[in-house]
DNA sequence: CAATCAATGTAGGCAATGTACACATTTTGA
DNA sequence: TCAAAATGTGTACATTGCCTACATTGATTG
């Protein structure tokens, strides 16, 4: 049995090894020719499914913001019935446990300033994600989601999340002792403060 | 009148070179070559100057670190006698206005997660810069500065008001009107909750 | 059912990049 | 004074993203 000469599934193959790739170190070392070489195929093959490096990597952000989603709406559905706040506090741990999950991944997210933002497919991902976060905050403010009010706590809320989760992935805290260092649950708390 | 063969100052130059190109466009665009090309010395002079490129790029995000510590001091002492709070306000302010100042270098200093952790050079102008906060935080506390809860809530103010230059930076507020964007200083008053 | 053609793959090459090695020039200090 | 340390140059190499030209395949259609 030899090898066939069309991949079948390149696209989602080239992903998937992207994904690993990422998973194992930095986008740094990221490169079309190693995820080519892992496919089993040759590098400008790529080329038929990306358009560039970029377009990929943007691929696999705009992923990224699906499952940052897809997480946060299933710690709050795992909650069942439960008060708003405790929905905002799994919200935002959740949006915690991504970035600590998956660290080259979240900072592809968010890497280089508006590095993907002319992408249509990108930016939508990011809003839906971002959507969900406004939801939360909004239930516990017994706001509509598109009170003014509503989506500036929601931005706050997103960046204290947000600020936290770079600080300890980028070891800025590890240099405090234990003891002066919050976790995540103390910084989730503080959520309440600034919503209301 | 001859070019001599020692430049004279070319770590110097080679820093300020860098500096200007960063301002200019982003970090993925920096070459050694090229800084080497405008400070009219071949590539690998550089060479004993900085090991790397990456510990070049190390020098110019200590740096400014020490640039972000004096901001954020200059914008208290302006201040003269002050509440501790519109200190605090102030300092917050200073931070974002750094990251709107010089997004490239901004973005490089928290660029890819614990990048340049390794430099005890790095580790100690960073920590440096967040003193600053702390001691902000710890003035409207009434705390000590070594209080575990005093450096619990700087860093909870660090992440907000780091988050929020992130997003900010990243265009992702960009989709939101006007008026449910928060600006600033609707931030920066969010900080007194979460430190009270 | 065969012919065509778009989709998808390969081969080779180019220019740019970081950096290693060997060697040249200048400065310094014992 | 003169050897060693500091600082610069030149060449070369491996890796990278991407371009052009060509090969193979599978689906559509007359």
């Amino acid at each position: 049995m030899k090898k066939p000469y069309h991949h079948g599934n390149l696209r989602a193959a080239l992903l998937e090894a992207a994904r690993a790739r990422l998973a194992e170190g930095a986008e740094a070392t990221l490169s079309l020719r190693d995820l080519a070489a892992r496919v089993g195929v040759s590098v400008n093959a790529t080329y038929r499914h990306f358009e560039s490096k970029e377009a990929l990597l943007m691929e696999l952000a705009a992923e990224g913001f699906d499952a940052l989603r897809a997480g946060m709406l299933g710690a709050v559905a795992k909650l069942g019935a439960a008060e708003a706040i405790e929905r905002l506090h799994a919200t935002g741990e959740a949006y915690f446990q991504f970035a600590q999950h998956d660290p080259a991944l979240f900072q592809l997210m968010f890497g280089r300033e508006g590095r993907f933002a002319e992408y249509e497919r990108f930016r939508q991902s990011a809003e839906a994600a971002f959507a969900v976060l406004v939801g939360s905050v909004a239930a516990v403010q017994q706001l509509a989601m598109d009170e003014p009010s509503a989506t500036k706590a929601a931005i706050a809320a997103w960046s204290l999340m947000h600020g936290f989760a770079i600080l300890s992935l980028g070891g800025y805290l590890e240099a405090l002792p234990e003891d002066r260092r919050p976790n995540v649950r103390e910084v989730v708390k503080m959520l309440e403060v600034s919503v209301a």
